[in-house]
DNA sequence: CCTTGATAAGTGAGTAATCACTTTCTATTC
DNA sequence: GAATAGAAAGTGATTACTCACTTATCAAGG
């Protein structure tokens, strides 16, 4: 991955991010990267390459968050982690977090499969701490903590610490 | 509204729906519908109005969704009523609310000031119940039933009326 | 240490297709 | 008979992508 290429990336996140994939032209993200268009093309084939090429960052991005989570052993400490996840995120990676969650409507391929580590190892540990329904618990809370991210970034919480200790309480936590 | 009127509106919402708007061509939207590409022009204006008319059908259908919570008085109700909502989204809807949804991204402008008059309603029904604190309660649930929407409409809920009594259950519904 | 040569990185002008939108004209309706 | 509704054929601008070409990198051979 060479400078330029990695230029490219990120001019292309940050356009993505802002006007949406189909609205970003190429020759807008060469003049953000200070690149020739062509180049581009040379190194992505074409516009859908560059965005897959982001798309496994992205994966990859995600994979590195939820690996602490998964590989914790103490229940109370999983479904902590959990509910900390979209409040860590960090400002200047905002433009990033909702290029892909904006991608999740505008790609068919996108699917749910990447969360199915966490709501495993969420399941193993509401049954460790013996609640009634693991299974439905774990699904519940993972699919409440993507909607927190999405209100977080979308600018919808402007009492995170409050929210978070909310539910943090909820779970005994 | 005329029946051609008609037939342009539901194109969009099914292209913009698929494809997203950007990405959805006028010449695409006439064909499908049947008129004239010029006939777009006439009645919306530009592309952007033809956006803004649908976003106004998506507000008014809310509110029409809204307003049997809004004015129920027995507290019960009003959060039993909130949880079932996503839940009774007719099939045929899901590109009309998909579409929705990812305006919600697509689009600056869009608020979540149309979800305030639920939050009220919840916030005065969980105060009634007794809950500790019923402002937050009513933010948490409100997050929790659009994620829930999004989840349905995306497909990654199979298991939707069980999860439904889950949620049910945890508020002694 | 320099030449050679092969490959990858990078440029920028050019292209056909497509874009949102306009104009001109005809049909309909009150 | 004058708005209104609609069709059809345009418009210039922008699009993703190509192509011929230049520059940088670097290892092998003399």
């Amino acid at each position: 991955m060479t400078e330029k290429q990695e230029n490219i990336i990120q001019a292309a996140i940050k356009l993505f991010s802002e006007r949406g994939y189909a609205a970003t032209s190429t020759n807008a993200i060469a003049k953000e990267a200070a690149v020739s268009e062509g180049l581009i093309f040379r190194h992505f084939g074409n516009k859908e390459g560059l965005l897959h090429a982001i798309i496994k960052t992205g994966e990859e991005v995600l994979k590195q968050m939820l690996f602490p989570i998964v590989m914790e052993n103490d229940p109370k400490l999983v479904i902590k982690r959990t509910i900390e996840l979209p409040f860590d995120v960090k400002k200047e990676d905002y433009e990033f977090w909702k290029l892909q969650f904006k991608l999740k409507w505008e790609l068919k391929e996108y699917s749910h499969e990447k969360m199915f580590p966490l709501i495993n190892a969420l399941t193993v540990a509401f049954k460790k701490l013996g609640y009634d329904n693991p299974q439905l618990e774990a699904q519940y809370l993972t699919i409440y903590i993507e909607a927190i991210g999405e209100a977080i970034l979308k600018g919808y919480l402007n009492n995170g610490a409050e929210i978070k200790q909310f539910i943090l309480n909820k779970y005994d936590l």
